[in-house]
DNA sequence: TTGAAAGCGCTAACAT
DNA sequence: ATGTTAGCGCTTTCAA
């Protein structure tokens, strides 16, 4: 059975090829009586359009490409992956198809597909060098970061308020009665580190609470240095009685390191996360954590692309994270 | 700038499109003069040719749509999201895009981009229904299924050899002297019920062991219904040294039911799992299990189904699991 | 080795 | 309201 293009079908319906594509597009120019025979012959054959002569034509591809950094954890990756499933449920609404694809050559380059036509879009997740910010630029193709965990005035990003959660994060050790408190940060982005050091310092300062210097000037890269770093901390004549993790994957470190120092959580530290990773509600204690509707950003990122392919101004938006009370911070009297 | 196209690079270059065509391609029938010359211009301009005319013309869309199961869990989730990563690595040394879509109408209806003859082959991921595969082998569009859990001689698929894991795993728990040995499995996929009970009962028949038949007809759906079977398995008067969970997220449940019922693993149950999904090697004490290389599945699949394109007969694979000694199995005397 | 020209299957401008 | 036709940017046949 040869495929059938339009033209069989306007054969078959006895009427023009316009009318046909009239209709496949639903617009106005054809009679009702043609346009309901037109759909019957589509219907009763089974025609399905070719989406490369129609891509060919409108200059247009109807694909946004996600950009996935090469580079992750696991635990990054299931995070992103959630917001992924955001996208595609999003995308199939849209009528734009997802490719998935990630930076070539260390990061600094996009994949051909980019320069070929083949995305009408761009959506990159996680925070991304400013080469590739260049690239995306200069291409010409829209494009938006989701989580890039800083605000640069020149891109549309979509990020949690990083800052709100660490100052909602430290509100509630306070509010726990916690007043030695440490903040396990990390420096690899910059304003990632600014944020939550403000949101930090900010809750301290309303409680007219004291930061010793001791515990806020950590960074860790990840789950196994905010380990090490831990272990300073926790070797310290005077002990912080909580400490706030800017990332999941550090505090699960920092369990892990608590526990073999014989330090019991939460009756001997408490311990406060931001992003609500799935094992989060795995580990034991459960993690008290600061978390965010993943899916909804998937769905808000494929949203706002699809209004800038439109060629409509979107700004950056600031999303509001939410307090996940478990286990591991506990209330001192 | 102007979309630059191969008449503006013949024209550059005075030579017609069809030796650009040439070049570009690879092909023989240009003097190397007239290469070098194109090649140059190519280089130049930064020339990329359109994907979409390529793509109408050839009547190839250079796309595999990755078809995600919609009813995934979370743990699954991370499961096929490692596959994933394999298939995208691998996709773009093999020049295809992968789209990533899911089946519509409750999981028996393929999306649009297929009938639209935009994707040149399919992945599917997980075991999906016989209406499904139905649609996918009239399409006409080649297929695989990777991790089906079935055989079915009908389809090409990639899975793991979870008889021999079952056997392996029992046999594990024998040689550590374990012989009261129950096993949760899963009846949904009636074809991988029957692979691991079958691989249980051989290591349990090699060894003269009886079976007892409170121990070996249990069937799970998730980490909260494994839970709830581990509680009447616990229950028992006489209750099981040892338990061989199908699925891994099985035994995240049992060993929750075992921790509230005061038990603990792996001194007074044994608990061994398949699949080793990322969580297992965190919780507490560590999950012993039976696992695979899923990003060399992603990696075997993409190779695969592009052989298939090709119109190569391709047989399905049974992949080996390997053990995965962790904390949660001990020996008994 | 080279170039002219005919499509691939659509959309849309234009004429009727 | 309807039909004719000229492209979109490539590949490839065919003739030179």
């Amino acid at each position: 059975m040869k495929k059938l293009t339009v033209k069989d079908i306007a054969k078959k319906a006895g009427v023009s090829v316009t009318a046909v594509s009239f209709v496949l597009n639903n617009k106005a120019g054809v009679s009702n009586e043609t346009r309901k025979r037109v759909q019957d012959i589509i219907k009763e054959t089974d025609f399905k359009p070719s989406l490369s002569s129609k891509k060919l034509v409108l200059n247009k591809s109807f694909n946004i490409c996600l950009m996935m950094n090469a580079f992750s954890s696991p635990f990054e990756d299931l995070f992103y992956f959630e917001i992924t499933r955001g996208i595609i449920n999003r995308s199939m609404k849209c009528n734009y198809n997802v490719i998935i694809s990630k930076p070539i050559l260390s990061q600094s380059e996009l994949p051909d597909l980019i320069y070929s036509g083949d995305a009408d879009g761009i959506i990159f997740m996680q925070d991304i060098s400013p080469a590739l910010i260049d690239k995306a630029n200069s291409c010409g193709v829209p494009f938006l970061i989701v989580d890039s965990h800083s605000s640069n005035e020149n891109v549309t990003s979509i990020n949690p308020d990083y800052k709100k959660a660490a100052y909602d994060a430290t509100s509630y050790l306070i509010r726990h009665g916690h007043t030695d408190i440490a903040i396990i940060a990390s420096k690899v982005v910059s304003d990632f580190y600014n944020q939550t050091l403000s949101g930090f310092s900010e809750a301290m300062g309303e409680h007219n609470l004291m930061i010793n210097p001791h515990f806020c000037n950590i960074s860790a890269t990840g789950e196994d240095s905010a380990y090490e770093e831990a272990k300073k901390l926790f070797m310290l004549e005077k002990r912080p009685s909580a400490v706030l993790c800017t990332v999941d994957s550090f505090a699960i470190g920092v369990m892990r390191c608590a526990k073999d120092m014989n330090l019991s959580i939460p009756e001997d530290v408490s311990i406060i996360g931001i992003d609500d990773i799935l094992l989060s509600r795995y580990i034991e204690p459960k993690l008290t954590t600061i978390g965010i509707d993943k899916e909804g950003m998937g769905t808000l990122a494929m949203d706002m692309i699809v209004q800038k392919i439109k060629g409509k101004k979107v700004e950056s938006i600031l999303l509001p994270m939410q307090l996940i009370e478990r286990d591991s911070v506990n209330t001192i009297t």
